[in-house]
DNA sequence: ACCGACGGGACCGCCCGTTGTT
DNA sequence: AACAACGGGCGGTCCCGTCGGT
């Protein structure tokens, strides 16, 4: 059963949406750029949506939906731990120049905006992006794990450190070519991780592949 | 000759308003946030302002000279480069649980706030968080190459990379701590920086002083 | 020939619909209201009703309708001149605390909100409150003359005044009732018009029978 | 010392918009009526009222204060307590082709919009209209006291059912004289009133003076 | 016969900036 | 030097009505 018109405009909003939320923030964004991305006027609008906070809502999720798309393709395309982990380093670096979604990292843009901020918009946003930071970093926790338990990695490592380590290094970077408009901090520092990675091996790498 | 009494207000206003700037971002800081801040009507500010742009931007210099001092303190603390580095760090990672200015990074805030945002004052706001990041890793990359120069650091890294690095892990972490209001992210990305600092040691470190 | 299916959803939507405009009036009543208490969307609601207005004045109707139904009945439960006219003023009174239509007298309510408001609807809504009220007063007025006319009651009494005064004193009496939310108001007023009546009485009644 | 300008351009805005809100009911004005009617824009209005509500309220309280003062004009105008109870009815009359506010009787219009309205400020509304009305009675009920007291009438009447009694039929007259654009209703109403209380009379009227 | 979807507009509240006044 | 007062405009929400589909 194909979705319904009402599903597809709905989704059609959410979309064309969500990449200006992205770019200016909740408070950056007025319903008059809504209505002209999505092409319909308000009365449309609110048809789908309650109000302009379940909007932004909405947009947030399906920007955190893209970025995480490509951060698990990039996963399993890897065959072990270490490209894996690498291949995340390299989907995180592309919202340099080539985001899934215009603006750059959801999850940063959203947590800088909402940290201090009052309001129940920013409530709702925060908890969600805690949830979906809490994915992310848990996800490249548990590669390092992976890789630890197939003996691929050395054991030494903390890999909820390692992990935070990476997530941070690469979202600060992002920041920085985000403020230069210049792609290279995060391609620099994605670089960085996988070299950080390599490191890691073990002398006598006997891992043929990872887990999961 | 002491300050006269309109430079005082002046002063009172920006330093005053600059932790509700910081906080809440250009665009969620209202004219009446600013009056019962400062004490003043609309009227007592703008005689000092000419708009609420040039508030902000005089509140975002105030922000960064106070971190800036914070910085500088922790680098001349410092005898060799491992420990300006390493104060430079921790003062950085101050900014997670007592920063100079409540809100944290006034450069990180406004980075994000300002890279997509249309209007002159997101122009201006941007350049000067340039700026005041170029000098901060500027800093960084000088104690680097102070380091190597004295011998007391290796000299097969790149002070400019190493620099970034530590900028960009301590931004991020800083992200991740106020994200999620755990301080820790950004005491474990300055503890990461410091070992990291330690692992550049020459073998023979024959250091005698850092220059600056 | 019974009802056709749409003259049941027409019936179906009025009923339910009245005492919401009774309660709200014509500008406090929304057509989420409307959909809320008829069970149908708006597409169903614009099928039986050209306007809002046109429902408004349907919805008016019933509520006349039901209201006069009870008067009706009241009167002719009645045998003599007084006890019409007691059964008129109690009718009048379970307006207080058992209204045929939830909100009290739709002919009160209807002439104060549309008293001095600009519109056509208004217009409608007032010119139709008048003709309830004129066959209201005029009911009561062809009591007493009846009264009179049968010897039962005295006939130094002006019947029209003498109605008009019942129905003033009944209608701000309920006004006082809803707006301290005490049905004891009406209730004494309606003592007071029964206390009047029989004190109309003829000295020897020979009263045999009022028409109608 | 005189009032400020802020206070009388306050008192402007109050007295030029309490017709339009005892004339159209809240809902039915809007601030567009209150900018035509006050010669302000809304950025001047909000300066002096906090909101829409504030400036109901407030122009309630300024109605209510004018047929107060004219209500108490009337009553210390009389010298007995008859002339003083007739002098309250003329007054209460007036309102049908000379009110004090344009749009007639505050409380009798407030409270039948506010009696089964939702939302806080159909709540003030009504409990201020429920003191304005408990004030008018009470009024009326004293003068009734105080012409048994002083012996000028019969004591076999309940003062309090008598004030009722004569504030319902003169609320419920003009009803009738606005519905029907007829002044003739209450001022019969207020003539019935009048002869009410001539019939109240001492057989052997020894009063010179009411109390009070 | 009923509903989903969308347009168009009005209304309240807010917010920045300017002017006159003290 | 500071403030009270006011203007002008925008932003979000709501609400009535229409049009196409089913």
């Amino acid at each position: 059963m194909p979705p319904t018109k009402g599903q597809r405009t709905r989704d059609h909003i959410v979309s064309t949406v969500a990449p200006i939320f992205n770019r200016h923030g909740y408070a950056g964004t007025t319903l008059e750029d809504v209505m002209a991305a999505s092409g319909l006027k308000k009365g449309g609008v609110y048809r789908h949506f309650e109000s302009k906070d379940d909007l932004a809502f909405a947009a947030f999720e399906h920007a955190l939906a893209l970025q995480g798309d490509r951060i698990r393709d990039a996963i399993v395309a890897g065959t072990t731990a270490e490209e894996k982990i690498s291949g995340l380093a390299r989907a995180m670096a592309r919202n340099g120049d080539d985001p899934p979604i215009p603006g750059g990292c959801p999850i940063l843009n959203t947590a800088v905006e909402c940290d201090d901020a009052p309001g129940p918009i920013y409530t709702r946003l925060r908890t969600r992006a805690r949830r979906a930071m809490t994915a992310l970093i848990g996800a490249a926790e548990q590669l390092f794990a992976d890789g630890i338990a197939s003996g691929e990695m050395r054991d030494d490592i903390d890999p909820h450190d390692e992990a935070a380590a990476l997530v941070s290094s690469l979202e600060g970077a992002l920041m920085l070519s985000r403020l230069y408009a210049d792609p290279s901090h995060v391609q620099r520092a994605a670089a960085r991780v996988e070299e950080r990675v390599r490191s890691l091996r073990r002398s006598a790498p006997r891992a043929r592949r990872t887990a999961r």
